[in-house]
DNA sequence: CTTTTAAGTCAATTGTCTTGACTAATTTGT
DNA sequence: ACAAATTAGTCAAGACAATTGACTTAAAAG
């Protein structure tokens, strides 16, 4: 009788559903071609010509898109562009790594307007949050300053921090991880301190977001970034979607075992920025150690290439690993590594192991440089929430 | 002037495009959930009452679902369950492998009808296809007639075989794979051969498309099957669907590279029933290969055993690799292997290693048998046209 | 200078979901 | 026993967002 087993559905959809949906799908082919015409995407998103020029009216409106220059191309009536106007979303990104907490500003079509950066003091989220919610606050400040309506048109926060979340305790405690943080409710807690809707995702997922709105996944459906940065991870663009597993914790890449010099070992222990850090015997937490490794590198200092041979066999081993179980189009090498650095590395991996990417039908790399620097975590940050707003795949279809 | 560069873009949606979604959305519900009132689909999927019951409706009239016996349920009027009509719709399943052809027939819910086997001559496609086409054609001739309506509710046919698909040549050649029927144009010459709407699948996708629709991952969103068949794979499913990757290769596992005895060697040479054949030294064309395998397993045969200490090794580590990659909420291990021999591994691999699917919210076992049975794949074959019926909109098909 | 082609608008129509009032059937409380 | 409360489900009108086909505008081609 009193039966209250839940019931599990996905949710159903109507008017509001579909149209939210073909707004997104027409910036999103904004973003992805630049400005079109009317009757560009009508044809490119198969809505009638009087759809699309019904919802560009409201996007006009909504201050999203302008037209352009007409332009003659052919015979026929000129057609008008249009293409987004960057004023027309902000959006907020956070990246919390181990020593040091990056904030940025970001417009609807991925611009950087401010950056900021602070140390984040040693004890964790009971010392750092101040830092950090500090540091937020004044990015938002200055884009109030900036740009007048920035403020009504800023549509979230993305964080970023190291995963995994939510594992047993003692692993993460591990010197390697960020317990503390991992432990944290930090989303609760940007949420009150700003009032924003806040997203969080690990620091590759951010890599491969940014990547696919303004970097070299631009477009693809299937890509996976390799992040090399303190940690090692892979950021996954599946079937044009960021993937983040049931529990966040997808692409832990970090943590796969495999056998280096008789001995079982992290990827992670490797081919880090840790591990060169560990292996220079420099202090992670020197003010300009991304110029520092980036100027050695760039002068080929002998132990920074040891490190780079040894490091370039296991993620040789990774790309392998990553094309035969993902199937991607091509694979991104990007992260906080230095770009020096990243250029030798991926030169050092050449000749990449055979896999299943050797296929007679290539159109990309199968590996590539992606976004190196030591931004890149907090604009993949700031890329979710602008994403989340617009990809017509991500929310698209669902009620409410 | 000339500009044709193509445009990409998703599609956009429309009204008929939001009807087929909540169509297939309460279809979908009632295959995860059993029979449920109209009331309740209307609280499950978000959509009014009335709604609901337009499209009950018309599945009624197309012969989808039925009415079940009123139950009361407390106060107020009772309510009257719908459930899925197996005889709605029905599909084939195909199944190639290395010596052997299967075929079957299963309905709406995924009961197997008809079962039916045939030897594969060597010689590869050219020998091959007309024995698969009469298999198809016998288990089809059966179905009409022992269900009237069969042939008219017969969505399509789903093909499954090992992969990888459409990789560069020399590889194909390698023994353990099946080059000539993987450069051979299967979809094509079955479509033609058939007239049917014919898809191909790897065969670790399609246990995991059938483990989804009717075993171990019904219902869940995030699981990852690990087939041990002839040959090594995971199937995947990944945001509630099946993954596929850029070229329908993704979960190709059995190609990753491990290192095990100081060599570097493939996971597919370690722990397949191929290398298990090679191990004990038996024909993998023999007849009752199956139940020859089950019984010497079952009376702990030391030969078996050894080889399952050796295979545990690996895919205990394979497992951890999924964990760490995909962070599902379950592993399932499914394929041909025999029940006797799997649940031998299963125990060998015991106690897992540890990995980030330790988790103190965990609710399902890190590891669990799925189906294990010679017939598993052909199932997942055929539960793919069944699966895809419900995107477009079915009256459409059932036309005439 | 007429014809062809393409971009884009107008006004009417169609398809699908929502709304609010209604009926029906059952349990609960007095 | 009977009224009130509660839940399932229907009816009919309305709202929303797409489609359709005829029309206007503007350019190139013949």
């Amino acid at each position: 009788m009193n039966d209250i087993r839940p019931i599990r559905a996905t949710s159903g959809t109507n008017h509001e559903g579909t149209s939210a949906h073909n707004r997104r799908v027409i910036i999103d082919a904004l973003r992805l071609n630049g400005a079109l015409s009317r009757a560009d995407l009508a044809r490119a998103t198969r809505l009638t010509k009087q759809t699309v020029s019904n919802i560009m009216e409201e996007l006009e409106n909504d201050g999203l898109v302008t037209s352009r220059e007409t332009v003659r191309r052919g015979r026929g009536q000129p057609s008008t562009p249009y293409g987004l106007v960057p004023e027309g979303a902000f959006a907020i990104g956070l990246q919390i790594d181990r020593h040091i907490t990056r904030a940025i500003a970001v417009d609807l079509v991925g611009n950087v307007l401010i950056r900021k950066e602070a140390n984040l003091p040693a004890g964790g989220p009971a010392t750092g949050t101040p830092v950090v919610l500090q540091l937020i606050g004044n990015v938002r400040t200055e884009l109030r300053q900036r740009v007048a309506q920035a403020e009504k048109r800023l549509v979230g926060l993305g964080a970023a921090m190291p995963g995994p979340f939510g594992i047993e305790q003692d692993s993460a405690d591990n010197p390697w991880m960020m317990g503390a943080w991992q432990r944290f409710p930090l989303l609760e807690t940007l949420s009150a301190g700003t009032g924003l809707n806040v997203t969080l995702q690990n620091d590759a997922a951010a890599c491969a977001t940014a990547e696919r709105m303004v970097g070299a996944a631009h477009g693809l459906d299937h890509a996976v970034c390799l992040y090399v940065g303190y940690g090692i991870g892979a950021g996954l663009i599946l079937g044009g979607e960021l993937y983040s597993g049931a529990h966040g914790n997808a692409g832990e890449i970090g943590m796969a075992l495999l056998t280096a010099g008789g001995q079982q070992t992290q990827l992670e222990h490797r081919a880090s920025l840790a591990s060169l850090y560990d292996h220079l015997g420099v202090d992670p937490m020197a003010p300009d150690i991304y110029s520092l490794i980036n100027d050695r590198a760039a002068a080929d200092d002998p132990d920074i290439l040891t490190w780079i041979e040894r490091a370039a066999i296991d993620l040789r081993w990774s790309v392998q690993l990553i094309e035969t179980i993902f199937d991607p189009q091509t694979v991104i090498l990007c992260g906080g590594a230095p770009v020096a650095l990243a250029t030798r590395l991926i030169a050092a991996m050449q000749p990449l192991l055979p896999s299943n990417a050797d296929r007679p039908d290539r159109l990309l790399p199968r590996l590539q440089l992606g976004m190196t620097d030591p931004w890149a975590v907090a604009r993949g940050a700031a890329a979710e929430p602008i994403g989340h707003a617009f990809d017509p795949r991500f929310s698209a279809i669902l009620k409410s």
